[in-house]
DNA sequence: CTTGACATAGAACGTATGTTCCGCTAGAAT
DNA sequence: ATTCTAGCGGAACATACGTTCTATGTCAAG
């Protein structure tokens, strides 16, 4: 009864539930999830749900046809909640330092916070975070304290996004429009009554992410 | 057959339905539907289903226990699609001219627009619209161009809001944090290097609604 | 080697659940 | 009055589904 140890058939258990509630509106039978697996004997189905039962990712209805329900750790884990994307909120973006990313491999789930937007405000999914402003310093982006900007970790922009950039002769974070113009990239502010910043050698600019949300809470 | 007619049963059984998928994380069955809105007769349950598939308000699937799914049709028209709230786009907000707000008693279901929140980012849900910011009048409120200003339609505001004011000498629209200052009022904008308005005569603005969110799409 | 925990397979069983058929009533249409 | 339909109730039926029991194989601990 090792914690946290999960076979890699259960795994896929977890996922087929998933995945067919969302399709169909209702759970998965368990000769359904033994079919989907690989697993012919309804009893193997029966003892793998009761280990994810006691592992904390299921709750279960004793004879209750199709009685599972997928408990909110996994849901949150998995970012799948309905309808809505959970971003974890993983820390707070300040001008004076570069923003601190979390490592590629770790998972996030320890981030207790986190911001929820439904995934038709977004198009892609994957590695995106959301981090909290503090300070008025970015006033020129558009940008006050308290705002919530939601990023993905992208290195290859385009012209017309708006970046987070550290800029390492100034030593400080902006978010700015971005744009390549022949050899040198030209940071615009968004708001229009301000000058662009140009940077003739490429290394001295580093593009942490692509913006993607901007959000404010207010009351 | 006529189109859209629900006796009181059947509205009380898609309520039932809803409801308990929502607290269990499956759908009931026929024989706690029947139960729960006073049917005796399985048969009767399965007959009102049938219709209400017919009015387009579930979908069934044959030889399956619990397979009832609620429609689109149906989570949309009450709202509650899972823990999202939608909020209907009812027009864009001008520096140009007044908030055009819709009327109290129509109903908002026929916009078409709408933009949809976790219910968690907002306190109350009444009364709670969405408005697409055009231009760039209201750089000095920090929203720029594009930005959707999710605003409730209340006039009793209290110091430190963020209203949407109308000034009538002016004539125009304004995003501002408001503060009560003995006989005269002040708009403070958000951008903490402006100046503020003080406003002499109450009579000469107009508190359209208070802001609860802002909202910018980047990408 | 033996033991015991763990994971699996197969089969039998009980029942929860959807389906179907028949009968009844009230009201509108003919 | 007769017919037709919508709506309801009851009962029988078939089966989809969860539960339980027995048996087998693996692997690390003793």
């Amino acid at each position: 009864m090792a914690k946290g140890k999960l076979t890699d058939r259960q795994r896929r258990i977890l996922d087929f539930i998933q995945e067919f509630t969302s399709d169909n509106g209702y759970p998965p039978s368990i000769r359904q999830i033994g079919a989907s697996v690989g697993i012919s004997s309804t009893s193997v189905v029966n003892y793998n749900l009761n280990r994810l039962v006691e592992e904390g990712f299921l709750d279960r209805d004793k004879n209750v046809s199709r009685g599972i329900r997928l408990t909110d750790k996994l849901l949150k884990a998995t970012g799948n909640l309905g309808e809505v994307i959970r971003i974890p909120m993983v820390g707070r973006i300040f001008a004076s330092e570069p923003v601190h990313l979390p490592s590629t491999d770790s998972p996030m789930f320890g981030a207790d916070e986190a911001i929820e937007i439904t995934r038709d405000m977004l198009s892609s999914t994957d590695e995106v975070f959301a981090l909290e402003v503090k300070g008025d310093s970015m006033i020129d982006a558009m940008v006050s304290d308290g705002d919530i900007v939601v990023m993905k970790r992208d290195y290859h922009w385009s012209n017309g996004d708006m970046v987070a950039v550290w800029l390492r002769d100034l030593e400080e974070t902006t978010l700015k429009y971005i744009y390549h113009e022949g050899n040198t990239i030209r940071l615009q502010p968004a708001n229009p009554t301000m000058d662009p910043i140009i940077i003739e050698d490429p290394k001295h600019l580093e593009v942490q992410g692509k913006v993607m949300l901007v959000v404010r809470q207010l009351a």
